[in-house]
DNA sequence: TGGCGGCTTCCGCTGAGCGGGAGTGATCCC
DNA sequence: GGGATCACTCCCGCTCAGCGGAAGCCGCCA
């Protein structure tokens, strides 16, 4: 028999799109049987999709017949906020060298940073953030100094939320947590110590566009060397009024392709 | 009336990746209409496609009405040839600190060069070149090097094809170039001078993994250097070296997600 | 040898997708 | 200001691409 117990209302795009997201969280290669589950689809739908999506190399097929998203997508989506980031590297890559540690640039994406680019060494760092990865933004330094400079509208739906607590020592009281906001736009720069990860401390200066926030860039230090971090302030500022002054001449919105927030 | 003229035997899923490969070739962002005709899709269909994109943040909307590639794409591509360019790319900066020039890595992806990553100062540089973009084997010394530690099948098959001819340098006759590969897997090394681009010449070395060549790392340089490059090998064999180490580990199939050839 | 788990293929039913055309609204030029 | 142009948006009934249960296949293990 067939057709039968169909779900309805499903577009084929959304599948097609599903099964892409569900490589998303995991982290090696996926199975058939592994994407229907994640997408929710039936096994012999998701095997013909993942078909045509492999045929354009969308996806690419292993040996041993398991699935990755495959280099065609990746293609692709170099071409995807590039512009900030081309701009940008070379001056973060200058913050890691003049620095030493790990680099960051990173924007807001709706209540998340979203990193857009990192420079670090060979030396092994407990890291929590990746390049495309998200992280909440009250834990992290580059987060925290972007919500300080945003509009009032933004920061107060950020704050009329539940902060989730990567660890014991992540700031989640909304009072308070507005406080130091206003002391970061005051000193004009944040720092964390030990709020996404043990171990791990950070501090972040703003990069402005148009008179507005635009990106953060920042460092991650081991614990140890919290209490001197601000040492570094000097080259974050630096490189900071470098970037804005090479990005100053590209559209804001050209620079990510982000609609910032779902305000619409 | 309706449904009338439709064109059959095209599905969905390629319509909807038709729709994302149409940014590939432009720089900006593209109108409705651009996207359709790039696409060879009606109006209406695209539009309905297009707007599902969106929702789903595959494709970003700016203010102006025009569409762009989403930061979702982005974010999801990122997880491709993770593996290979996380554990390279310490190195591969390595290599542009010591060498102030900038600095490649890269694959072979069919009968191209395809590459992964690159490190660049902030002084403006002539490239061809950009992260996830592609070039001729024939014309590159990154390609060059791999196609001369390739099997000598792909080797074969490259060399029995017309061989494109970006600049009047450019070495295209196959008995020669054959020659020039043997010379090149005797030397361990490939250089060229203006056969991508007039005004830059480069130098690249293989990176091995498993005993057979995995990938590439190479400088390219302003023509004035070419009579002097040579004496960044050491550093090149140097990183190479240790990117090869960096990656032992890791099995092949995982460091890229292309399947490297056409053959199956 | 038989059972199992995962992948592939088959096939007739049906609603998601289709796209022409009409509606809208911004822009330009006379 | 009006009317021509252009680009996008929306509507709606027809139809075929997609659907997915089930059967087949294949490699593996005991």
């Amino acid at each position: 028999m067939a057709g039968g117990s169909r779900e309805p209302g499903r577009t084929v795009t959304s599948k097609v799109l599903a099964i892409l997201e569900a490589f998303e969280t995991s982290r090696g290669a996926l199975s058939l049987t592994d994407i229907a589950e994640k997408s929710e689809l039936p096994l012999s739908t998701t095997h013909r999709l993942v078909n045509e999506l492999a045929d354009w190399g969308f996806l690419s097929r292993e040996p041993n017949g398991r699935y990755q998203l495959g280099i065609r997508l990746w293609e692709l989506a170099q071409n995807t906020g590039r512009q900030l980031r081309d701009a940008a590297r070379p001056y973060v890559q200058d913050l890691f060298s003049l620095t030493g540690e790990t680099a960051h640039l990173a924007v807001r994406s709706g209540h998340e940073v979203l990193y857009i680019d990192r420079v670090y060494g060979s030396k092994r760092v407990p890291r929590a953030s990746r390049v495309g990865g998200r992280l909440p933004m009250h834990a992290t330094a580059v987060g925290k100094v972007i919500l300080a400079f945003e509009d009032d509208w933004v920061r107060d739906a950020y704050l009329d939320r539940n902060l989730e607590r990567p660890t014991a020592h992540t700031h989640i009281d909304p009072r308070k947590f507005a406080d130091e906001l206003a002391q970061i736009r005051e000193q004009g720069y944040a720092t964390t110590v030990e709020e996404v990860r043990l171990g791990s401390c950070s501090i972040a200066v703003p990069v402005f566009h148009t008179g507005r926030i635009g990106a953060a860039i920042g460092l991650v230090l081991p614990t140890s060397h919290a209490s001197t971090m601000t040492r570094h302030l000097p080259v974050l500022k630096g490189i900071s009024a470098q970037i804005e002054r090479a990005t100053a001449r590209i559209p804001l919105e050209t620079l990510i392709g982000v609609h910032r927030t779902g305000r619409d």
